[in-house]
DNA sequence: CCTACGGCTTCCCATCATGGGAAGGTCAAG
DNA sequence: CTTGACCTTCCCATGATGGGAAGCCGTAGG
């Protein structure tokens, strides 16, 4: 098949696949006559597992080395399991930092009367008189 | 003071305070007879507000509109609530992408054995073997 | 007086993942 | 034979930040 259906097929855009391409992370792929790429149903279920890997966070590095763990039939799952404690690890340390912003501004927020007058505790906040607490 | 010193009070670099002059984020600052620039306490304040937007994970788009609300005398608090409020609904949604990540993982990590064998849900996951429940 | 050093200047490049778009080749249907 | 939907490669942009080169400025020490 041709790339726009193996990114149909896959969820990975024709853009992205010759960029993985590029980068390596995928083999290049055959050529037909007209210099077209080819792509067959083990091509697909490699952008698939491609595109779990990001939509669960990981980098495309880190997913490359996930799919040379998958086509190595000796591989430990000690590996993996590794990588994936990695990847929460950094995914919960990324939403404690995100939720402290949150509340630190929810905070800020409720205290604004949010109507036409100028007085404003977020700006205050932002301009450096910490809030009294 | 030279650009040095304003990064050190500020704790904004002097790398991005020049790289925020030439977006337009900052007025181009005054300069020495040596071309260096020079900077004066209300800089580092401006400098200041721009570093707390962004570590309250405003984008400098969005530090850009505080600071002129900031600037502007006549301004509603309506205004810079709603940009807030707006912000804290991003900052939601993406927590609630990454808790949803991390915990699809979890639950996969933990139905990994991490041992040497190469049996592993995450990588099976991974390929497109979705979980049974 | 020369040199060394630390600070400053501008300019270019890299990151990470993704997309936009131009210029041009290929192929099937009308 | 044209049209239109594909495909190709190549360059550029995003957003925030940093690295580093080449070169200027100014002071302190020999």
């Amino acid at each position: 098949m041709r790339i726009g259906e193996a990114a149909e097929r896959s969820g990975v855009s024709a853009k992205m696949i010759r960029h993985y391409e590029g980068l390596g992370l995928l083999p290049r792929a055959a050529r037909r006559d007209n210099n077209y790429r080819d792509y067959d149903e083990r091509d697909v279920a490699v952008l698939q597992f491609i595109r779990r890997a990001r939509d669960l966070g990981f980098s495309l590095d880190e997913a490359g080395v996930l799919l040379s763990l998958w086509r190595d039939r000796g591989r430990s799952s000690a590996k993996v399991k590794r990588l994936a404690e990695q990847h929460i690890a950094d995914l919960d340390r990324r939403i404690a930092e995100m939720r402290s912003m949150a509340d630190t501004l929810r905070g800020l927020a409720s205290a604004c009367r949010g109507d036409q007058r100028p007085e404003c505790p977020i700006l205050a906040d932002l301009a450096g008189a910490r809030a009294k607490h």
